[in-house]
DNA sequence: TGTACATCAGTGAACGCGCGTTCACTGATGTAC
DNA sequence: TGTACATCAGTGAACGCGCGTTCACTGATGTAC
């Protein structure tokens, strides 16, 4: 049932999925060393090891397949973060938690982060625009869990909307903190990010009180 | 008195100053639209109006280049940051004068301000490894600003760190923001900085005092 | 001040190489009857 | 079930092009006397 979408595909359609997936994971490979607007088709399709032509029928150009890269790469964030949104505990048990599921995000899907972090303000213009268009359906996301809290009573929608920005912005510097630090320097990070969650959740907890 | 660095080098010394800065200046014009991993040397030469080989009496490859405007670049911030630090000022004037100093720093310099958003996490190491180090730079030199006010009694210098972190990353991504905005959404971007340092400055006062 | 030699920033031609893209093709899979 | 034809993912050869790097060079600038 798992494989029920590859069963109702046909072999060939099966096929061509399964070869459009191995272009992802090897562009997505090679792009841990360097940025997209250097690598080449031939050299992901080297790695797969399909003919250079064969990238045609599945992508226009490498920015097509940047962009299939996004959705990848944040489609699994987004389930992390809805994840941890959906449950409702103490602030101080919220900023653990979130901490540790970035924590465990980055040791799961390295290659995913780095690709977001790289390519956010990188040099193909496709990609940042499908990036920041995700990051803000994130922001929303954020802003509608914020809203539904107690502490957010009387706060306008915009209060809402730059508290849940700062959130979001924390999590990608964190989520990229992360990836260039040894185990024992996460450790530090993850102390640091605590911390700043937790002065954050003070000012919001004296925001127009103050 | 201004051009006594070049009247005193010689004119063999200084035509060669004034080649290197145009190649500077033609790599950072340049890399507003692509990014350093796939930026070509003979572009850059060709920009400038020089012969390919003269790119190596300044620089061994497009890495060495990239390094030299990561201190051209974080250098005018480093100033911009003095000053605002040096002021002695309400938190609220404060505020208003940093992200004031930030919008007015990205427009004088977009190009330096796009080039460190896009290679800080960028494809060439050497060149992320400038960023940090500067960046981490830009950290201590906030930390010790803010230690010295009286909020910060009683905080231990770890807490002082963090919270200089907070701005730092604070400040790189709302200069990022503005880069990729036009003149009206600016002042969204402007309004909604001032909201979060206004939210961090709250929960800095009352931090251990909750 | 003038001369003879040294330095060296920039030249221009040459090289081998990997790139993206095109094209007619092949042969396994899919479909109609 | 079997046959005849259509589809189309992947092939492999070919192309023109711009790349980074090398090299011996040139001629203006610098230096020693």
């Amino acid at each position: 049932m798992s494989s029920s979408t590859h069963a109702t595909l046909g072999v060939r359609q099966a096929q061509k999925l399964k070869t459009r997936q191995a272009l992802l994971d090897a562009a997505l490979r090679l792009l841990e060393e360097q940025s997209l607007s250097s690598l080449g088709l031939r050299e992901v399709t080297r790695v797969v090891g399909v003919a250079p032509a064969a990238f045609y029928r599945h992508f226009r150009d490498m920015a097509e397949l940047g962009v299939a890269l996004v959705e990848e790469s944040l489609g699994s964030l987004h389930v992390m973060i809805r994840a941890v949104l959906a449950e409702q505990q103490e602030a101080e048990e919220v900023i653990d938690r979130s901490v540790e599921a970035v924590a465990d995000h980055v040791r799961r899907h390295p290659a995913h982060v780095r690709f977001i972090a790289r390519e956010r303000h990188g040099g193909v213009r496709a990609v940042r625009e499908a990036i920041a268009a995700e990051l803000a359906r994130f922001g929303e996301e954020v802003a509608a869990a914020l809203a539904a809290q107690e502490v957010s009573q009387g706060w306008s929608a915009e209060d809402v909307r730059m508290l849940a920005g700062l959130y979001v912005d924390h999590l990608v510097m964190t989520a990229s903190a992360f990836l260039e630090a040894s185990p024992e320097e996460g450790q530090a990070i993850a102390d640091t990010a605590r911390r700043q969650l937790r002065l954050i959740s003070l000012g919001r907890r004296h925001w127009r009180a103050a």
